[in-house]
DNA sequence: TTCCGGAAAATGCCTCGAGG
DNA sequence: CCTCGAGGCATTTTCCGGAA
């Protein structure tokens, strides 16, 4: 199905398409661009061929992909090309989704045969990439700037930088300059740098680089057999280039765990079954690519000049993250988990989300290298069936089925963030922003007091209108503004009780959403209260009577509370419920071990 | 026991469409 | 054009079962 379009009059509508008045955004097309890169990966790409699938198939990324695996199949069965643009060739086809119906190709099998990608589709996907390679070098020597010869190492990164699409690297190679250009490879510089042979469990640092140089070296090649991988990485002393360049040529030779604790040492499907073991053969670099004479010599470093060679580059679109980039081991969930790298899925695409209409099973797969190994983890949820998951794993039908997971369904979908969020955030370590900072009771009498302040000035101002008729006061974007400057003025790198961390800046936009979750504010100057935060609290306040009463015993320690300095006792206490907290303080005296304590009074109460 | 990870709640932040 | 408000998004916390 299509997805829907739920704004039709924005940029994307453009008059020039008579027969067809659907038109698309371009943020859906962004979206629609990447779920079919993913679903086509490791394959090779282009993006204004990609494009033109999704238009002539509407956006729809299921019949987008089938159709370009159909017509990539038939360029690699050596099909000469079909007489005309119609149904001769495609009314036949055995499988099951027919790409015709009526629509119009209008020439598109032609235009991937025009395509400079299409010369390079090759069933052994490494060596797919390898020619990619080749073209992209060989693009570039004809380009106006001709006089750059590439060396392997160099075309392979640069394409990898780009997700292996060719479109995108040519013509970002040609909107950037050289010295940018090896600037920006001279980011996997670092990952020349010899590491020790051996795994020393206590250096967290090298075995940091060295997760990150085979989930690297995975997404580069591609390959699903990692252990070969991480092989080659050890003999190569971890240098990730020198490594790279043994894989174009002579290519990396499978080699399969011999001890355990590695697994099986291949990688998985989306549906938990592990993929084939390349045979031998097929690793070997092909004669034609790699032996062609016209490759450039292999630079000592991609940017000598780089005058940051060493320290990984923070991630420029978005400040805020640089601080939460990964660094060893972070403490999640109150946990210290060591931090690891994603495979598969591009970094840059690790925080796409899940797309209401888009179907794209790809995402219900995570997987990543950390601690020296592959892990992998895959979406489930005991409310929704899986037919083709549990099909695979041989599990029994249930008596009563369960819904099947709906990409039509908002819930769903959520549900498949939420997860994806959870996962990726324990697998790396990586957050996209900073974690938020609960309101002081200060903050709030701020706020407080710069409504109050409004208030006095809007009555001075319109002397003539009663203060009903006053309420509630329009904010305007100007005074979101001076609120915003003169709060963060107040309290940005103060620490606040309940917490031992400076405050960070706060938006005028997290102001306004707080307003609506302060009492006086909603009765005395009726401003929108927030039910649902409302509502929520008044749960929270029949737990906890319900806690004192029924389990006096059962309470946590106080050492558990302290360490549990982000919170909600700050919140409960400013919000007058002492007995409570006081209650708990007092039943359990200074007695510690909050875990052992309960175990110790189930016993009590058996005896 | 320790670690992994599923699920959901809690809290805060931010975007975008409806409607003035 | 501007503001409001609903609801989505992100992170953290909590609880707990189960595997190693």
């Amino acid at each position: 199905m299509a997805p829907p379009r739920k704004s039709e009059n924005k940029q994307g509508v453009k008059p020039g398409s008579t027969q067809n008045q659907v038109r698309w955004t371009r943020t859906e097309m962004e979206h629609a661009l990447n779920s079919m890169r993913q679903r086509l990966a490791p394959q090779i790409t282009d993006r204004a061929l990609l494009q033109q699938y999704l238009e002539v198939d509407n956006l729809d990324v299921d019949r987008a992909v089938n159709r370009w695996q159909t017509h990539r199949a038939r360029i690699l069965a050596g099909a000469a090309p079909p007489p005309s643009d119609s149904s001769s060739s495609s009314s036949s086809d055995s499988d099951g989704e027919d790409d015709g119906e009526g629509v119009d190709e209008g020439g598109i099998f032609e235009g991937m045969q025009a395509n400079a990608i299409a010369e390079r589709f090759n069933a052994n996907i490494e060596q797919e990439r390898r020619d990619a390679a080749l073209a992209f070098r060989l693009e570039i020597e004809d380009s106006s700037v001709g006089y750059v010869v590439l060396s392997p190492s160099q075309a392979i990164f640069f394409l990898y930088i780009c997700g292996w699409d060719l479109g995108v690297a040519l013509s970002r190679w040609n909107s950037t300059s050289l010295k940018e250009s090896f600037l920006l490879l001279g980011e996997f510089d670092r990952m020349r740098k010899p590491l020790h042979r051996e795994i020393d469990v206590s250096d967290e640092v090298t075995l940091l680089a060295q997760d990150e140089r085979l989930a690297t070296f995975i997404n580069i090649t591609g390959r699903p057999d990692w252990y070969s991988l991480r092989e080659r990485l050890v003999e190569a002393d971890w240098n990730l280039i020198e490594a790279v360049a043994a894989w174009f040529r002579p290519g990396v030779r499978p080699e399969r765990p011999s001890s355990t604790g590695n697994g099986p040492g291949i990688r998985v499907d989306v549906n938990l079954r592990e993929l084939d073991w390349p045979a031998d053969g097929d690793c070997d670099a092909a004669e034609g690519t790699v032996m062609d004479e016209g490759w450039g010599q292999e630079p000592n470093y991609f940017a000598p000049d780089n005058p940051f060679p060493n320290p990984p580059n923070p991630v420029k679109e978005n400040p805020v993250a640089a601080t939460t980039k990964p660094r060893g081991t972070k403490p999640i969930d109150g946990r210290e988990r060591r931090n690891g790298f994603l495979i598969h899925i591009d970094s840059s695409q690790a925080r796409e989300t899940a797309q209401i209409g888009i179907r794209n099973p790809e995402l219900f797969l995570i997987e990543w290298i950390c601690k020296g190994k592959y892990w992998y983890n895959r979406f489930k949820h005991n409310k929704l069936g899986f037919p083709e998951y549990e099909a695979a794993q041989n599990i029994p039908p249930r008596a009563n089925p369960l819904p099947e997971f709906d990409w039509k369904n908002q819930d769903h979908i959520n549900l498949l963030n939420n997860w994806r969020r959870q996962v990726t955030n324990r697998a790396t370590g990586y957050n996209t922003r900073q974690g938020s900072q609960l309101w002081s009771q200060e903050e709030i009498d701020f706020l407080i007091s710069l409504t109050e302040e409004l208030f006095q000035e809007a009555k001075r101002e319109f002397k003539d209108k009663t203060e009903a008729e006053l309420l509630p006061l329009v904010i305007t974007n100007k005074v979101k503004e001076d609120w915003q400057r003169r709060f963060n003025a107040k309290f940005t790198g103060t620490i606040q009780p309940g917490s031992d961390k400076e405050r960070i800046d706060r938006k005028s936009s997290a102001l306004m959403t707080q307003r609506g979750r302060i009492r006086i504010l909603v009765d005395k100057y009726k401003v929108t209260e927030d039910k649902q935060w409302f509502k929520r609290q008044e749960n929270k306040k029949e737990k906890a009577k319900a806690k004192v009463k029924v389990g006096e015993k059962r309470k946590r320690d106080s050492s558990q509370e302290v360490k549990r300095e982000s919170s909600q006792e700050v919140e409960e206490i400013t919000q007058g419920e002492f007995e409570s907290t006081i209650a708990t303080a007092a039943s359990d005296g200074g007695e510690s071990g909050g875990e052992e304590e309960e175990q110790a009074n189930d016993a009590d109460d058996e005896e």
